[in-house]
DNA sequence: CGTCCTCCGTCAACCTGGTTGACCGGCGGG
DNA sequence: CCCGCCGGTCAACCAGGTTGACGGAGGACG
C-alpha cells in the first residue's frame, strides 16, 4: 500500500532513516554493509556470541533468513562460526575483531540517526511520535488477529 | 534495518496498517486485491481513466512496477486498456464497472483503517504523529541527499 | 515532406529481503 | 536404546519492485 497517507508516511520515513544509516555505516568505513546486516551486529552478544537460531529469534526473523546474513557477514570477514561445545548440533556466530569495531560503528550509525531525527523534531515531539508508533503497532497487531 | 528502534517502529506501523487494509479488501469482497493495487485505485481518474506513465507518476514508481499492477488488474477485470484518442502512443487504463465499485470500497477501507488509528490514538495525538512524519520524511530526505 | 528527438507502453532480466518445506545429524527423555 | 525434537543447512519460491532496451507514434524544425 502506498495511499493511506498515514501508511505511506510510515514506510518512507523508514525508508528515509535505513537509508540515512546506510549512508552512515558507509561513510564509517563500512560501505559493503546492508541496512538488514544490523539485525546480526545489534543482536549479537559481542563477547560470547550467539547462535543462528537464538539471533533469529532475536530479530524476529526466519533462521533462514538469518542465515543468509550471516553467510554474507562471514564471507567478509565480519562473524565466524564456531562449533558450540556445549552442543554439538549447534554453532555460535561469533564476531571477529573487526566485527567488533564494525559493531561499535554500527551501534554509533544508528543511534546518530536517532539522534538527528531527535534533535529535528525537538525531545517532546519525537517521544511523543515513539509512543503513539508504539501504541499504535501495539494495539493494532493484537487487535485485528 | 530493523534495530533502530524508531525505523523498526516506521516498518511495524506500516506493515500493520497494510495488513489491516488487506484484511478490509477482503472482507469487503476483493480477497485478491493486493494492498499494491490501491496505488492504482487510488490515483486514477474514475470517470476519464488514466493513462499508465501518469499512474505511474503519481504512484511514484516506475512505469514498469506500475503495469504489472495494471496487467493484474486487467487480467482480473477491474480495469482495461483503451487506446488514448488523442495519442496513438498511449492507453488509457479505465475502470470497468466491477473496478469502480472496488475503488470505492478500497477508499473506505483505507479511510476506515485511518480512522481506526485516529480513534485510537486520539485527534491530537494523530495529527501530531501525521505532522512528525511528514517533518521527517521532508526533512531527511531532502538532507541527505 | 523528411528528419530526428522525445515519449508511451512493453518485454526481459535482475535485485532485495525475505518465506516455507525438506532434510540431516546430534541431543536427550522415556 | 530409541524416538521425537531441535539446530543448521539446502532448495525453491515469492513480493514488490528496479534498470535497460526497444518499437512505434508524435511533433518540432528545416
Amino acid at each position: 500500500m502506498q495511499e493511506t497517507a498515514l501508511a505511506r508516511l510510515l514506510l518512507e520515513g523508514h525508508r528515509v532513516l535505513a537509508s540515512e544509516v546506510g549512508e552512515a555505516l558507509s561513510e564509517r568505513g563500512f560501505p559493503e554493509l546492508r541496512p538488514g546486516h544490523l539485525a546480526v551486529f545489534l543482536n549479537i552478544d559481542r563477547r560470547s556470541g550467539t547462535r543462528l537460531t537464538e539471533l533469529a529469534r532475536r530479530a524476529r526473523m526466519s533462521k533462514q533468513g538469518m542465515m543468509i546474513l550471516v553467510d554474507d557477514l562471514e564471507e567478509r570477514g565480519y562473524v565466524r562460526r564456531v562449533p558450540d561445545p556445549e552442543d554439538g548440533r549447534a554453532k555460535v556466530v561469533r564476531l571477529t575483531a573487526r566485527g567488533r569495531r564494525c559493531a561499535a560503528e554500527a551501534r554509533r550509525a544508528v543511534s546518530a540517526v536517532e539522534s538527528r531525527a531527535r534533535r529535528q523534531l525537538g525531545d517532546r515531539r519525537f517521544e511523543l511520535l515513539r509512543e503513539a508508533l508504539e501504541e499504535l503497532v501495539a494495539a493494532e497487531g493484537g487487535e485485528v488477529a
